[in-house]
This record gives structure tokens, C-alpha cells and sequence, in this order.
DNA sequence: GCGACAG
DNA sequence: ATCTTGTCGC
């Protein structure tokens, strides 16, 4: 698996930036899967707990009825502190855990972040797409890399001479879709732009990790739910249960 | 040297 | 990402 080494302290940042340029080497950029053929697509998103560290969520969407049809959490520390273009040696083990009970059920994951919209053209979601071999696509609220081009009046990131990433308007807020892996950005829009809601400000498989993430980061400080229980029984188990019942 | 910098 | 009350506005 292509997840990072777990790395400590002030251990050699170039390794890791050696290591991303030899994933963007490998990279495959093509459709993998129809379009029309895709139903069940994943959402990646995390959380911080002050006790628990990172609360991560995979989610699972049924693109027919737009619903959440399965979740699952994982939590753990993450190895490396946040630094600009390396978030994928922070969070991706941990997102990994959370999506792995659903993997063999989605077609497609949605990754919080960008894919190769990346300074090395490999963000989280391509470092996901290559650990998985599945199509991934990143969906990140902000630019990391790249300078805006419009091209018919649409607005796109460049980079290298590529466009790497589709920025989407969406309720005031820019979105920039770039593919992880195994899928070109037209398709990667096209997905996204399917998922989006009016009333929701992500596209829904990580609308709803991120919802849930930072949920149970709360009820986790505030001790109202606890990790073992989290561990015992399935995310989706608890969320019928309870009234915590928002979807 | 300076500015930029996902979550 | 997270620390955080009231407050402005639909």
C-alpha cells in the first residue's frame, strides 16, 4: 500500500516529497469505469478531538436516491503534524481505516482535499486513488497550487501547463475538483456536480463525513459517547439509534 | 529574500 | 483543522 511511512518529528520532509513525486510517476489519469455505471461512491473527511486526536469518516452515498446508506469511523493520531502539501502523510492512514469496511461497496471515493491540484500533482485524494486502486477525486474549499486560468468563461486551475482542477461556485463558495486517480477531471466534475445539493455546501459523501466527523469529535471530548462503543458497533448502528439522527 | 500555503 | 459569544440578517 502506497500509505505513508509513519514518520516522526523532524524526519526527512524531503523523503515524503520524494516519495509524492514517485506516486505522480505511476499516476494513472484515465476513466477506469462508465460513468453511467456508477451508483455507490465513498466520502472521506476528518475531525479533531482534543482527547482523541483524529476522527476520521468514510461514508457511503447511493447516487440513485442521494442517500447515505453506510458509515464508519476510525480514530487515531496522526503522525505528522499539518504542513502544506504533505496532509496526506497526516490523514490518509486514518482515512484509510474508515474507508476500508466499505471499499469493496463504492466505485468511486470523494476525498476532502485536493488531488493532483498539488504542487507534485499528488494531494490526498491521489495518494487514496493509488493506495485503493480506485477512482478518487478531491473536493477542497481552497487553492494550494497552480494559478487560475478561464477557459469559455468557466474557471480552472493550472498547472505545469495542465488544468489540474475545476474551480464550481457553489452557494457563494468556491470548490476545487481535481482528480486523485484513475479518472480524468471532466468525469470528476461531472460526478461532483451530480452531488451537489442546494442546501448543502459540500458535495454529499463528504458533507456527510464532515458532518459526522466533527460530531462525534464533540461527543467524544464531551464524553457523551465513547471510542470503545464507536469500535463495538457500526457508525450507522448508533446513528439509527440515536437522536443523533440527522440524515 | 519574499510570498503562498489543502486540512 | 481547532479555540469560541454574541450578534447581524433572512
Amino acid at each position: 500500500m502506497v500509505l505513508p511511512p509513519l514518520v516522526k518529528g523532524s524526519l526527512q520532509i524531503g523523503k515524503l516529497i520524494l516519495l509524492q513525486k514517485q506516486i505522480a510517476c505511476k499516476l494513472v489519469l484515465k476513466d477506469v469505469i462508465p460513468l453511467d455505471s456508477i451508483r455507490f461512491v465513498c466520502g472521506l473527511d476528518a475531525a479533531y478531538s482534543r482527547i482523541y486526536k483524529g476522527v476520521a469518516v468514510a461514508t457511503l452515498i447511493d447516487i440513485h436516491n442521494r442517500k447515505l446508506i453506510d458509515a464508519n469511523v476510525a480514530l487515531g493520531t496522526p503522525p505528522l503534524q499539518y504542513i502544506p502539501g504533505l496532509l496526506a502523510f497526516r490523514e490518509a492512514p486514518i482515512f484509510y481505516t474508515a474507508l476500508r469496511p466499505l471499499l469493496h461497496q463504492c466505485q468511486v471515493v470523494v476525498v476532502d482535499g485536493h488531488g493532483i491540484s498539488h504542487p507534485r500533482k499528488a494531494g490526498i485524494a491521489t495518494h487514496i486513488g493509488m493506495a485503493i486502486k480506485k477512482p478518487t477525486i478531491g473536493v477542497a474549499k481552497s487553492k494550494l497550487a497552480g494559478t487560475i486560468k478561464v477557459v469559455d468563461g468557466e474557471k480552472y486551475v493550472e498547472l505545469q501547463g495542465q488544468l489540474v482542477a475545476k474551480v464550481l461556485v457553489h452557494r457563494n463558495n468556491e470548490l476545487y475538483v481535481s482528480p486523485g486517480a484513475y479518472i480524468t477531471l471532466s468525469s470528476a466534475v461531472k460526478i461532483i456536480e451530480r452531488l451537489l445539493e442546494p442546501d448543502k455546501s459540500l458535495p454529499l459523501p463528504t458533507y456527510y463525513a464532515d458532518t459526522l466527523s466533527k460530531m462525534l469529535a464533540r461527543k467524544l471530548d464531551k464524553r457523551v459517547i465513547e471510542p470503545k462503543t464507536l469500535k463495538q458497533h457500526k457508525l450507522m448502528d448508533i446513528l439509527r439509534r440515536t437522536e443523533l439522527l440527522l440524515i
